[in-house]
Order: C-alpha cells, then structure tokens, then sequence
DNA sequence: GTCTATACTCCGATAGAC
DNA sequence: GTCTATCGGAGTATAGAC
C-alpha cells in the first residue's frame, strides 16, 4: 500500500527538469494514495493539489486534466509492475518454476498497490480509456507468460496442450480470482495469509492436471 | 443488462400502498439502469429523479439517502441472485452437477447484472457498506455451495477433503476469475461465448484433480 | 510556475408551501 | 407526495496578474 516510488531519469541534467520531474512523481505519488484511500473513483484534482500543497490550477502546469493524471498512472503502473514479474521470472529456472513466480510476483504487488491493481485490471472508472501507450506494457506481460507455458512444454513439465491461448487465460483466470477474492475481501493481510492466496500454489498446480506431460523422458520430478 | 424486475407483493392490498411499493420498484429499476451506463460510481439520486420524472426531493419520500438506495439495491440482488443459483442448484442432481449448474447460473446472472454484481462483490463504492441484512443471503449461498461440495463427496465424485472450507475457497476463487476477466473484458458478450466463460467447467473440473475420489466403487463415471 | 478570480456544472440534503 | 427555493459543498477548467 506504499506509492510507487520510481526516481524517474531525466534527459538533459537541467535543474528545473529535474525538479519539474519530482513535481510529477510527486503529484503521482498522491494521487496513488487518494485512490488507495478514496477508491479509484476518489481521486480528485482538488484533493491531489490539496495535499501537494498548491492550488487546483497550479496542477495543470503538469497534467492536462484530471485523466491525464489516471492516464500517466496507469502508465507507470504497468510498466512497473512489468518489472517485477520480469525479475521473479529471471530469478526462477524457465518453464513452470517461472511462471509460478511471475505470477506471485504480480499478485504481491496487486496487494502492495491495490488501488492501481483496480484501475489497470478492473476499470472501474468509465470514463477512462487508457492510451495505446499506457497498455503497451501488458503485451509484452502476455509474452512473457506464453514463453513461459513454451519452456513448460519444453521441459517435459507440461503437455502440448498447454502452449495455447487456452492454458493462458487459464492462468489469467486463476490469477484475477485470487486477486480479486484478496483485494475484495481480505486487503490488509499480507501475502501468503488469509483464504486466498495461499492457494495460488494450488491453482496453477493443476495445470498438470489438465495438461499432464507426456510420461516418458520428463526432467525433475520428485 | 436488463434491470432485475421483481413484483413485490405488499402486506396489505391497500391501493397506496401498492403505488407506493411499485415506485420504490421502479426507483431500483432506474438506478441499476443508470449503475449498468454510468458505473456503479457514477449513481446519483438527481439522476435517478431526472429519470422518474420528479425533482430530487421527491425521492427522499421513498430513500433516506443515496447510500439506502445502494443498499436496497445490494439487498435485492443477492435476493435475487441467490434465488437463481438455488433454482438452478434444484433442477439438477446433488453433487458436482448441482455445483456446476450453481455457479454456471451466478455467473450468468452477474453478466446480466454487471454493475449490481460489482456492487455486491467488488465493492466499488468505498462509501457504502451493506447492512448486516442486506449481507444475511449471501450466507445462505454458501450453504448452499457447502452442501453441493459435501453431496460430490457423499456420491463418490470428490475425495473427502473437497468437503471443506479450502474447496468452498477454491471454487469461489474460479468463479471470481471467470466473471472478473469476462465483466472487465468482454462484458457484452453472451455467456458462453468469447475466451473465458467457456472455461468455467474445465476449471471446475479440475476440483476432481485437485480431491481425486477412492477409485472403488464410484458412480457415473464415463 | 504560482497565485486569485471566475465560470460553470453538478451533487446531497432540508424547509416549507401546496 | 409533489413542488419551489435554498443551503452548502464539491468538482474541472480557464483567464490573467505577478
């Protein structure tokens, strides 16, 4: 539930870029905590400059309305959380191990940035249409989960079947209802506590189940 | 996407009374309409009056305040929607076909119900919080699911230990994912259709992969 | 980049006449 | 049970002085 804190790099070594820019994660920062606080459709203009201590207008030296503030959001959301899946999955050995991780990893920091989480997966804010820039990051997100069913495949852990779309939205599945049943219902527990999400393990689990390997030549089972 | 149209029948037959009950009727009507358009958010008790006909004082003859609007809302429909699991639950035979039809049924309903399904299980509205009544169906469904998963075990579908809150947990997590991925992605499509309500009944079918039955003796198996 | 001032729209809720 | 009138507050956004 802490803000996404990313020391933006700033092209030219300017001074006043470099402030203006800590203006910006700042104003970003707050508005993750009035989302946090408020719910998603909390977050206000007023109450970010508020709490920046300026005045309404000052902000749109910034941001060019109030959506653009979701926008730019939702942006550093995904490509944050991008990263963290990709680092779980880099530190786990390719095929099932990987993909567990990557998906724990993203569900850890669903619950570290839940009013984020809502607004890049649930869309609970009508009015906002994220940019085709702002969803670039969840593309390359699916990649890295189809590489990961491959390498599954590959290994022997896994049977053909689960190199498809199918066994992908599967995982996409399992993964949104755990978050969601978490986030509804059980926000303020960390990971690893509570009803739900102790059975991620379990869930994708049973992707053996349904796409068992093939029984000859499989590598590292116990 | 059709509002829930119940006739609710009045103590007395007194005419008043039965006016009376049917604007309240039509007042909920209009406010899921305008929750289904404008997000669950996006409810106003001046836009319900727009709708109705009459200026927004009028409405407080009929609701306290806006947040009894959301609650009488929430109250029907997990009325409503528990009703329509145990029908479905009813017409099919106890144990995992019962379940299945259970949860094929809620998560119909909730397509065609998407912003009062979000108000009942995503809580969208960090204002509201449903009263002790409003919540006690909710709790029936449950039962209801407890006692699916302990006919499965009974009639040899499902190892003993799907008879238990980690099953109940499980399922309510599938159910959760399907109706999450579909209402944020493909909230238009019929049920059935589009790449996740198909996968319901493989996922509930792995519930026998995950509490595999004794081998001896089981019935109705293909 | 900050501010004041302003224009505008919307909201929930209440008082009191009819 | 309807209305008018009103209160008090919220919000987004722009214009223009400093």
């Amino acid at each position: 539930m802490t803000a996404i804190d990313e020391m933006t790099p700033v092209a030219g070594s300017d001074r006043r870029a470099r402030r203006r820019q800590e203006t910006i994660d700042e104003i970003l920062a707050i508005a993750e905590d009035i989302m946090n606080t408020e719910g998603v459709n909390g977050l206000s203009l007023s109450e970010v400059a508020r709490r920046l201590g300026v005045k309404p207008p000052s902000i749109y030296k910034y941001f060019d309305s109030l959506m653009a503030i979701y926008d730019a959001h939702f942006e550093r959301g995904q490509r944050v959380h991008l990263e963290a899946v990709r680092a779980a999955m880099g530190a786990a050995a390719p095929g099932l191990d990987a993909l567990g991780a990557g998906l724990e990893a993203s569900c850890r920091w669903c619950l570290a940035h839940p009013a984020t989480a809502q607004l890049m997966f649930w869309r609970p804010v009508p009015a906002f249409e994220p940019t085709p820039e702002a969803m670039a990051p969840s593309i390359e997100m699916v990649g890295l989960e189809r590489r990961a069913l491959a390498d599954a495949v590959a290994a022997g852990q896994l049977g053909p079947g689960a190199d498809s779309d199918e066994a992908l939205w599967l995982t996409s599945i399992m993964v949104s209802g755990v978050m969601g049943q978490t986030l509804a219902n059980e926000p303020s527990l960390p990971w690893g506590a509570g009803r739900f999400s102790p059975l991620l393990p379990k869930l994708i689990g049973t992707l053996t189940a349904l796409y068992p390997p093939k029984p000859s030549r499989r590598r590292s089972v116990g």
